[in-house]
DNA sequence: GGAGACGGCGCC
DNA sequence: AAAGGGCGCCGTCTCC
C-alpha cells in the first residue's frame, strides 16, 4: 500500500479560483480542540478549509474570516465531501450555506454503494480499498489537541486528506451506477438537508433531574439489600442464582429469569434494580448534565445512514430510546416552548403493510384494503377468532406473530421473548404463513438469495452468505429499509411544502417512523393535516395499492403529543 | 487510567 | 446447534 508524497501536490495559501458550472471540487475543514461526543456541536476552533479541483493543486486557508469568501468562490462547482454534515454544520458556524443539491458525499455514497458489504466509512478506509493509500491514523489524532495554529506536517496531512476525498469521488464516479445515484439523488442527499435542519428538543431539565434522583435513591435500596454482592456484575449475579439452586442457567438476561420470577424473590429483585439502574445511569442526571445546551433544547448527532437497512441512528443523546413503555415519565419532560405545541405522527403497521407489499400477499393486502386492523384479522383469518381491540391475545400473540414473520422469528424466539410455549408459538407461526401463503413464499425466496437484497426504492444489502442471520437480513433488510426509505422522503417532502428553513426547522426529532415537529399553536391544525397529508402520499406512492395510515397527535409535551 | 470486549437493555 | 432484524449506552471486567 502507498502513502502520499508531498511532492505529489502543491499546496497554496490563497482563495480558490472561481469555480465554473461541472467542476467537481473536494473540500474539507480541520478544526481543534473538539470536544469529543459534541463533534455535531459548535466546539473546537477552526483550523483549516481546503479545497481542490484536480487533486494536485490544494488551496489551503486558515484565516476563518476569509470562509465565506473562499465558498463564494466554489458556489458554480459541485462540492465533495467526506461526512459533509460535519463539514457544513461547522462551516455554517462562519458562512450562511443555503441547501444545494450540487454535492457529492463520498462517505454516504460509498453506505448507498456498499451497506452489509463493508462496515466501516472513514475516509481512511475508502483510500485503502479505492485507491490503495495509507492515510496515517496517527497524525489525524493529532488535531484535538493541537493548539489553534496547526504544524506544518498538520497542514501537509489535512491537504493528504482533500486530495484523498477527490480521488475517492472519482473512482466512486465510474463504478456507480444508476440505481445508486437515483438514491443519492432522490433520497439520501435531501435528506442530508434535513438533518442538517433539525432543532433540538427541549426539556424540563427540573422533571428530569427529580426522576433521575428518585430512581438513583431507588436502585440504591436494592444494593443496600444486597450488600455482598454488586447487583450490576452479571457474573456475581449468575453465581448466586447458582447458589439459590438455579443452576442450568446460562444467562441472566430479563428474557431467561422471567419464567423463575414467581418463585424466586433475588431474581425479582434483580430485575426491579435492573430497571432502575438503566433509568438512572443511561437516563440520569449526566444525560442533561452533558447535552442540555443553553436554550435548553438537546440536539442529538443523527447519523442519516446510521444502519446497514438504512436507517437513521442517533447518538450523543440516542433519542431513538427513551423510556416509553413502561412509564411516560421520560417522554413527558421533552416539552414545547410556551407559544408552540408538539405534533408528534407516526404511520400504523408501517411495516406489515411493506411486507404485503414486496410479498404482494393477496389476504393482507385485502386487509389493508379495507382498513382493517391486521392483527385482529390475521386472528380471524388463522383461527376464527373474533377479538375485539382489547382482547390480550391482539397484543400478546398476533403482534409477535405478524411482526415477527418478516423477522425471521422462530417458536424458540416466542417462548424466550414473549413466554409463549413453544408448541402455541409453533401453531402460531404455521398458521400465519398458511393462511398467508404469499408470505411463506416472499420469505423462502428471500432465504435463498445469496448476493443482495433490495428496497422498494432499490435500496442495497449486501448479504455474507457465510454470516449467521444472512437470510434473516434477506428477509428484514428491504422491510426495513423501504420503511427508512418512506420516512426520509416524507421529512423532506414536509419541509419542503411546510416551508424550508436550512437551520432550526420545526422538526425536532424522527424515530424510525415517527416524526415530530413543533409549531406555534395557531398552526397546529394546519400541521397536522400537512404532515398526515405528506406521510400517507409518500407510503402509498411507495407501497402501490397499499392504503397507508397515519396516527397523529398535539401536546404540549412528547407523551401526549404521541397518538 | 484508558481501550475494548461483553452482558445487558432502552427504543422501533 | 441455534433459535428475530436494526441501533447506542451503561457498568463490569480484563488487559496494557
Amino acid at each position: 500500500m502507498k502513502t502520499y508524497r508531498i511532492e505529489d501536490i502543491q499546496i497554496l495559501n490563497e482563495l480558490p479560483p472561481k469555480a465554473k458550472k461541472g467542476d467537481k471540487i473536494a473540500i474539507d475543514t480541520e478544526w481543534t480542540q473538539m470536544e469529543k461526543k459534541k463533534l455535531h456541536r459548535p466546539t473546537g476552533n477552526f483550523a483549516s478549509l481546503a479545497c481542490t479541483f484536480d487533486g494536485k493543486v490544494v488551496y489551503l486557508i486558515q484565516d476563518s474570516s476569509k470562509i465565506k469568501a473562499f465558498l463564494d468562490n466554489l458556489n458554480d462547482g459541485v462540492w465533495i465531501f467526506h461526512n459533509a454534515k460535519f463539514d457544513i454544520f461547522h462551516l455554517r458556524r462562519f458562512a450562511n450555506i443555503q441547501k444545494r443539491m450540487r454535492l457529492w458525499d463520498t462517505m454516504l455514497i460509498e453506505q448507498i454503494m456498499y451497506s452489509g458489504y463493508y462496515s466501516d466509512f472513514t475516509l481512511a478506509d475508502l483510500a485503502r480499498r479505492r485507491l490503495n493509500i495509507y492515510l496515517p491514523k496517527e497524525e489525524r489524532e493529532t488535531f484535538n489537541e493541537a493548539s489553534n495554529e496547526l504544524t506544518q506536517s498538520q497542514l501537509v496531512y489535512s491537504a493528504f486528506d482533500v486530495v484523498a476525498t477527490w480521488q475517492v469521488y472519482k473512482s466512486q464516479r465510474t463504478e456507480i451506477d444508476e440505481n445508486d445515484l437515483n438514491l443519492w439523488k432522490e433520497i439520501e442527499l435531501p435528506f442530508l438537508w434535513v438533518v442538517l435542519s433539525l432543532s433540538g428538543m427541549k426539556v424540563d431539565s427540573q422533571a428530569w433531574k427529580i426522576l433521575a434522583k428518585r430512581n438513583m435513591e431507588k436502585a440504591q435500596e436494592y444494593r443496600d439489600k444486597y450488600p455482598e454482592m454488586n447487583l450490576s456484575s452479571p457474573e456475581q449475579v449468575l453465581k448466586k442464582l447458582n447458589e439459590l439452586g438455579y443452576k442450568k442457567l446460562d444467562s441472566t438476561k430479563e428474557d431467561y429469569l422471567k419464567p423463575i420470577l414467581s418463585e424466586c424473590e433475588f431474581a425479582k429483585d434483580l430485575l426491579e434494580y435492573r430497571g432502575l439502574s438503566k433509568a438512572s445511569s443511561t437516563y440520569g442526571e449526566n444525560w442533561i448534565e452533558d447535552f442540555m445546551e443553553s436554550d435548553n433544547r438537546i440536539y442529538s448527532d443523527f447519523k442519516p445512514i446510521g444502519a446497514a437497512t438504512g436507517r437513521l441512528s442517533s447518538s450523543s443523546p440516542n433519542m431513538e430510546n427513551i423510556p416509553s413503555k413502561d412509564t411516560k415519565e421520560f417522554r413527558k419532560c421533552f416539552i414545547a416552548d410556551d407559544e408552540n405545541v408538539l405534533v408528534d405522527a407516526d404511520w400504523s403497521a408501517q411495516e406489515p403493510r411493506i411486507a404485503s407489499y414486496l410479498s404482494q400477499d393477496e389476504k393482507m393486502i385485502e386487509i389493508f384494503r379495507n382498513k382493517k386492523d391486521i392483527y385482529i384479522e390475521a386472528a380471524r383469518l388463522m383461527f376464527g377468532w373474533n377479538l375485539s381491540k382489547k382482547d390480550p391475545r391482539r397484543k400478546e400473540l398476533m403482534k409477535p406473530t405478524v411482526l415477527g414473520a418478516s423477522y425471521g422469528l422462530t417458536e424458540y424466539g416466542m417462548e424466550l421473548k414473549y413466554q409463549i410455549p413453544k408448541k402455541d408459538g409453533k401453531r402460531l407461526l404455521n398458521a400465519f404463513f398458511d393462511t398467508f401463503d404469499g408470505m411463506r413464499r416472499f420469505r423462502d425466496r428471500q432465504y435463498k438469495i445469496k448476493t443482495f437484497v433490495q428496497t422498494i426504492y432499490g435500496r442495497k444489502f449486501w448479504l455474507n452468505p457465510y454470516q449467521k442471520g444472512s437470510e434473516n437480513n434477506a428477509l428484514n433488510s428491504p422491510v426495513q429499509g423501504s420503511a427508512a426509505d418512506a420516512l426520509k422522503i416524507a421529512a423532506y417532502s414536509f419541509l419542503d411544502r411546510w416551508g424550508w428553513a436550512d437551520t432550526n426547522s420545526v422538526m425536532v426529532n424522527i424515530v424510525h417512523d415517527e416524526i415530530l415537529i413543533e409549531v406555534p399553536e395557531q398552526l397546529k391544525d394546519a400541521a397536522i393535516q400537512m404532515l398526515k397529508d405528506v406521510m400517507i402520499e409518500v407510503a402509498e406512492s411507495m407501497h402501490d395499492g397499499i392504503p397507508a395510515d397515519v396516527e397523529i397527535g398535539f401536546g404540549k409535551n412528547w407523551a401526549d403529543a404521541h397518538p
